[in-house]
DNA sequence: TCGTCATGAGACACATATGTCTCGTATGGT
DNA sequence: ACCATACGAGACATATGTGTCTCATGACGA
């Protein structure tokens, strides 16, 4: 017995977050459009904007710290877990993308676990800092923004057609190890 | 005899800019609070939604462009003058992130000279590959990419307030001359 | 001091987005 | 083949944002 094809609310959640990072701005109706769904039936999914947000903002924090938590799982450096997250985030910039700017918005729960994450983040980076990955006199802050804003850059890069995601996380990983580089390397 | 007060017109370009940056989707009423303004003069000064977007359009297209040119005119190498660039961009970050994420969407001959300008960027980094500065084999779109997200990285850590202008430039400066360096340095 | 004019506040009409509903259709399970 | 139900299309009411107008106020220059 179907109830509400998964199919249906995939393509809703997956044309929303490319559309709301292309057209914050962007009404239900233009996104039904761009799922190729009506618009009724992006309500029954999702009763209205604001709970579709919410909804958006879950689904986002969920997919990203799994996808980091599985990629770093067996990771037993610094350097390699930070190669690995990269990689994930690549693969889910959409999502982090939109947990940076319309997470806290869309809901504060998730946009506080989201900056928990960041804080877990800034945290391994000092860690890393401990074992001469990062120049220590880079600040903490810095690197966790790079690392963000590298994230987004190889998106772009995926988005225009430049390069595969594989190939984009590779580069930004490349730029972000050399350009912090500390003294054990 | 008074005529439009500039102040007035200033306050709502700037609050424009930092508010449409943290939420895109926010209404003229927003603006015009943010602006400490009535919501009759803004429209005073900009008819509508879409002039003022073309507004602010045409002036981030116009202020980044002369702060770019005027900071690199003297720069005699690539070098200095990608670390000039990178400092006028971070200064001029506000209406970069506008033509980045709106310049296109409020204005199409905007949006095109913009377009031009990354094109131009990516010539000079084309050029300054052939004096060794960037590495050969990473492709000249990533690197006209990282400038630009580093400029906005900078630019989040300013506003978080966790660094200067200045101190948040070097950084940015740092990490894209290390992250992408060539044969020659 | 006086007059001009930009401004803020608020009322108002209008446009657009949002949310609900109905109905006919198609799909998938039984 | 039958039935349940998710769906798209479209009509509709409502909410929110947008744009216009009026009027009182205060600042500035003459």
């Amino acid at each position: 017995m179907t109830k509400i094809r998964l199919d249906t609310r995939d393509a809703i959640i997956e044309a929303a977050f490319l559309l709301f990072a292309e057209q914050p701005t962007a009404s239900l109706g233009d996104l039904a459009k761009r799922a190729g769904v009506g618009r009724a039936t992006l309500h029954r999914h999702f009763p209205g904007r604001p709970e579709l947000m919410r909804a958006l903002a879950k689904i986002a924090m969920e997919e990203l710290d799994q996808a980091v938590k599985e990629a770093t799982a067996d990771a037993e450096t610094f350097e390699e877990g930070f190669r690995l997250a990269m990689h994930a985030s690549v693969a889910m910039a959409s999502r982090q993308w939109f947990l940076a700017h319309q997470g806290v918005d869309a809901d504060e729960e998730v946009g506080a676990i989201y900056q928990a994450s960041l804080k877990e983040l800034r945290e391994d980076i000092d860690k890393a800092k401990d074992e001469g990955f990062f120049d220590r006199s880079i600040p903490t802050a810095w690197i966790a923004e790079v690392h963000e804003n590298l994230t987004f850059a190889a998106w772009s890069l995926v988005r225009s057609g430049e390069a595969t995601p594989k190939q984009a996380a590779d580069l930004a990983w490349h730029t972000f190890s050399q350009g912090l580089k500390g003294p054990n390397r």
